[in-house]
DNA sequence: ACTAATTTGTTCGTATGTATG
DNA sequence: ACATACATACGAACAAATTAG
């Protein structure tokens, strides 16, 4: 086993176990390698392996740093977002920017099964974990289902919540779509980001007895969340 | 209905009914607009909305011009990168970089139940779409499991053909994980787009008879592929 | 290698219609 | 009725990148 490699192996443990934990900034470069006995290149080399992984990141003249751990956010049949993150014993939050009624777009009502000028209620915010902002949403509701949501979005912290308010005990995602784009400027303002950080985008279709319930679009923060898979098996 | 809407749905139909294929360079702003009888930033808006739905982008001092629409690629419990492409009408490509052999690393041992000290095949590639380059791959084979894949693998086409060859006839996704990162220089030169551009990163578990066959990292191109979600229902 | 023409990107200024209170 | 705020639309000019000759 190669120098660098073993001192990945020991950083990767010693960052697993907690030693250093998410946001620490590491000894610097030279310190580190003196510590280790070896040459500055050779430390370096272990920590860009380590920044490949995701699991340190370093900014040029400040120093290295170890990553926040991200949350796992299990993308099933029936995604919740505040029972996810509990699950994963971390704290959920929301906030809403935005609550309106306005006419369906071309491509919503497509999605909806929706006809033009058929109204929708448009609910934006943030998604947290640990009061950090994880992602933004804007989810769509045909309004003609659900008169009265968005008072129970406003009064209710969780869109389940405020759903089942409105007789929609149960619903379930039919469709699923994973991209990616670079955050822009008001993105990174709200998510608390640089503009250029990597945000998941996911496009979720989810309906109840046979209607198109929501039509929800996330942003997540790449560097903050893992999106995982269901395989039921 | 404000001017700069209809203009982006007239457009939009247009670039859904083929009128404009992909890669096509649409008409100057200026002359655009003179068409709509708009003013040019009337029309800018109306593109502005369309590239932020990812349908066109524009290069500046070059024109505007009409995205390759993205791939859908499923990811389910079965994936094979050959015929989910060719199920979508298109043409699956992969060019092999470097097939090796080499001792596990200590991430690889957790995911594929290895020991320290065991070997493993790696494979790493570009996979191509319409002989486009739209991600680069790792994969990772226990060595004892796979003595002949090396060859085979030099050999054939598809993964999946190789193993066939080695006696794996059947193996499952056990778990995915998707996250994203930019590209950085050497990525973006393998896959021909910018640094800094996003890419959607995917992990992968797949076992056949009890035991982990593959651990594959994917990175693709956000711009040029869409992940789909199984919902079995 | 250089220039000129073309094209998008950005920033002024101005005006109008439409909700809101 | 009025003031305010906001979105929409037009006009002009210039900067920056690209392309053609």
């Amino acid at each position: 086993m190669s120098l660098w490699q073993s001192i990945a192996d020991n950083l990767r443990s010693e960052i697993a176990r907690g030693l250093w934990p998410p946001g620490t900034k590491l000894p610097a470069e030279a310190e580190l390698a003196s510590r280790y006995g070896v040459n500055r290149h050779t430390l370096r080399h272990a920590t860009r392996v380590l920044a490949d992984e995701g699991l340190l990141y370093s900014r040029r003249g400040a120093g290295v740093f170890v990553a926040a751990s991200p949350v796992d956010y299990p993308l099933g049949d029936r995604v919740r977002f505040h029972r996810n993150i509990e699950l994963a014993g971390r704290v959920p939050g929301r906030k809403l920017d935005a609550v309106m009624t306005r006419p369906v777009s071309a491509d919503e009502a497509v999605a909806l099964g929706l006809n033009i000028g058929d109204k929708v209620h448009v609910a934006e915010g943030i998604s947290m974990v640990d009061f950090k902002p994880v992602a933004l949403f804007r989810t769509v509701f045909p309004a003609d289902l659900l008169p009265d949501l968005p008072g129970r979005l406003r009064e209710r912290q969780s869109i389940t919540a405020a759903l089942s308010d409105c007789g929609i005990a149960d619903y379930r995602r039919v469709s699923t779509r994973v991209t990616a784009r670079v955050a822009d400027a008001t993105q990174a303002v709200k998510l608390q980001l640089d503009p250029g950080e990597p945000l998941l985008r996911t496009e979720a279709l989810s309906e109840s007895g046979g209607r198109m319930i929501e039509r929800g679009l996330t942003w997540w923060v790449a560097e903050r969340v893992t999106l995982t898979l269901p395989h039921d098996s």
